[in-house]
RNA sequence: GGGCCCGUAGCUCAGCAUGGACAGAGUGUUGGACUUCUAAUCCAGUGGUCAAGGGAUCGAAGCCCUUCGGGCCCGCCA
């Protein structure tokens, strides 16, 4: 709160001196570093209406204001801008104060939100495509609960699609073995061996597509041996997949199937009611003849057959809490974090009570802007609360990562999961795990070896994690595997170090700090920018959470980190006599916080490295 | 043909929502700093017609229009 009780004070001061000057809406906002601790723009907005130049008009407002509390003095730069000096002597104090109190950063949210992400087609194993999805998802659902708000994660697998039939095909009557090679997960071996093998074989064989389609149908009609292959296969590939994710920190709350929500009778509600709303066309003539159509778009086709986006409606409805719930629930199992991931099912499960959503989060990438739109637009018709499309841009790879899979380019490629081009998951983590565990070996002989593991497992998720987030969403990831192996410079565990380090002083520190201490003392530029930052946290998860947007707390991070690593290179704290209290408390602070916003990214903040 | 995203330093990216103070990081490159709380670090130097053009504005990287370049979407696939 600390900062925000600076920005409101000088607001308030401003606001007295502009009285009875035209209104306008000015901003107070944390000063750029050498121009005090907050600016207002209050002079330029109100020079027109003045007929003054901004800089005149600043000097004068400067002049009626009547500084005090946290404010402690302000004056007019001749570029037009009225810089509001902070009182260090309370704000340090009352920064510190903030930042060792529970919650610190949040508690302002009180919606009740739905987030999906995930959602991988359960016949092959993640590859960093997918990982951007799931750590986007976990992320964005973590600066919502940050926040405040009330969070349900959902994974949507979809157990009934095409890509389902092909391994399904594969396995029943290609003669794909229904077990792995030793030392390969299922969900690779289905993706890479059975998968690729069909779909490479399927190309120039219309006999085998159409045996796919066939199966496609069984799947869907449920009581076939087709459907019980799947269902089997599916299972056994989600549980590797969820493996992965939870390698990488992430949790869900609920799984939910598409076969179920195809079997639940939801379609046909969802269907009525748009055909009764009018939304929902026959089409009797034309290209589409004899479809259910939305804007063009087929929904149903001529044989009776629902598509995708006519799966996606109901389950979006659902989401939303717009439907009667046609599902009890039942325990999936505990996950690492401790937490019960339940999953939803057609009978023998229990009922539960569910909150209507204040609004769903469906992270997909923004190839599926169109079909999202669509579906948001049919949800805002329905009524109920927003239904958002959170895009973004997806994963492509670097032209030399392209290479060593094989792919003749000089450009970069798109991965194909099809066509087995694309860097996996789990090999990218192992990958990273064995070099972090190299540099902390390297750093620490004589550690044990659970010790290193654990700190290499926090390294390489932090790494991942970072890499998947600290752009923006709207901007596509060329994945190169050089370049993602990195641990220095704008990483992770650069963040990362710079809390170990900061650990380490706490620790030999003769005495634990006194945060009622007198902080007056901390008067260095270094120690300042480093305050600054710190009572700055919530304004930073505020402005995630609004925008969505998980690079901000990602960016924030990195400031804080290269704050204290100034501070470290430039002051000592444990031997800095009168100071030392206030430096260790700072210290103690960014610790804290830190640790608290690599939290809210996903990325553990090891003690030691 | 219609629509979406991107274009800022050699490379990877912030900044654009809410226009104003010298366009910032990382990386690369050059030089420097470990008998001192971990050098996965820090300091200094290097590096920019903010894709181009026009418009509105006292003021544009940011807003509007046009053009160019790159990626993507528009299926009775999912």
């Amino acid at each position: 709160m600390a900062y925000e009780a600076l920005l409101e004070a000088a607001r308030h001061m401003i606001d007295a001196a502009l009285s009875g000057m035209p209104r306008v809406e000015y901003v107070v906002e944390p000063a750029r570093p050498g121009f005090g601790d907050a600016s207002s723009n209050a002079a330029f907005l109100m020079s027109g209406a003045m007929k003054m130049r901004p800089a005149e008009l600043a000097a004068r407002i400067a002049e009626r204001c009547r500084p005090g509390g946290l404010v402690s003095g302000v004056e007019a730069h001749p570029s037009g801008y009225l810089n509001v000096r902070a009182d260090w002597d309370v704000l340090s104090g009352r920064i510190m104060e903030s930042c060792m109190s529970a919650g610190y950063g949040g508690g302002f949210g009180s919606r009740s939100t739905v987030v999906e992400h995930t959602s991988v087609n359960p016949n092959k194993a993640l590859h960093i495509g997918h990982v951007r999805n799931v750590v986007i998802g976990d992320t964005i659902s973590r600066i919502l609960r940050k926040a405040g708000d009330r969070v349900t994660v959902l994974n949507y697998v979809d157990d009934s699609g095409l890509q389902v039939a092909d391994v399904v095909l594969g396995f029943t009557q290609m003669g794909y073995d229904t077990e792995p090679p030793p030392g390969k997960k299922f969900d690779a071996y289905c993706g890479d061996v059975v998968y690729v093998g069909v779909t490479e074989r399927a190309g120039d064989d219309p006999g085998l597509k159409e045996q796919s389609r066939k199966i496609l149908a069984d799947i869907e009609r449920g009581d076939t041996e087709s459907a019980k292959v799947a269902a089997e296969v599916t299972r056994r590939v989600l549980a590797d997949q969820l493996e992965t994710c939870w390698s990488l920190g992430v949790r869900y709350d609920m799984l939910n199937y598409e076969s179920q929500v195809v079997r639940s009778g939801l379609w046909r509600t969802a269907f009525g009611k748009m055909k009764e709303m009018g939304m929902a066309t026959l089409a009797r003539e034309g290209e589409n003849a004899g479809c259910w159509v939305i804007r063009d778009k087929v929904i149903v086709r001529s044989n009776g057959t629902a598509t995708y986006m006519a799966k996606d409606i109901p389950y979006a409805a659902w989401k939303m809490g717009l439907v009667e719930d046609p599902f009890t629930y039942r325990e999936y199992g505990a996950q690492p974090d401790g937490t019960m991931l339940y999953e939803s099912v057609l009978e023998g499960g229990r009922r539960m009570e569910r909150e209507a959503a204040d609004r769903v989060i469906t992270v997909i990438d923004s190839r599926q802007a169109d079909l999202q739109k669509t579906v948001s637009d049919i949800m805002e018709r329905f009524g109920g609360g927003e239904y958002i499309h959170l895009g973004y841009e997806a994963v492509t790879l670097s032209a030399a990562t392209a290479r060593t899979l094989g792919v003749q380019t000089h450009t970069g490629s798109q991965m194909s999961g099809r066509r087995g081009i694309y860097v996996g998951a789990d090999q990218m983590y192992a990958k990273l795990r064995d070099r972090a565990a190299e540099e902390t070996y390297k750093r620490n002989p004589d550690m044990n070896e659970d010790m290193v593991d654990a700190i290499s497992r926090a390294v390489a998720v932090g790494a991942i994690r970072y890499e998947m987030i600290r752009q923006d969403l709207g901007r596509a990831i060329t994945f190169d595997m050089e370049r993602s192996t990195r641990l220095e410079g704008d990483t992770a565990p650069y963040l990362q170090y710079s809390h170990a380090r900061a650990r380490r002083i706490l620790e030999r520190a003769a005495s634990e700090p006194d945060y009622t201490g007198d902080m007056s003392v901390l008067i260095q530029n270094k120690e300042r920018a480093m305050l600054r930052l710190l009572g700055m946290y919530n304004i930073v998860v505020g402005d995630a959470y609004r925008n969505l947007s998980p690079k901000v707390v990602a960016r924030y991070c990195h400031d804080l980190a290269v704050a204290f690593n100034t501070f470290y290179e430039s002051y000592k704290v444990i031997g800095a006599g009168d100071l030392e209290n206030a430096r260790l408390c700072l210290t103690g602070a960014f610790c804290s916080v830190i640790s608290d916003a690599l939290g809210v990214l996903g990325i553990p903040a090891p003690e030691r490295m």
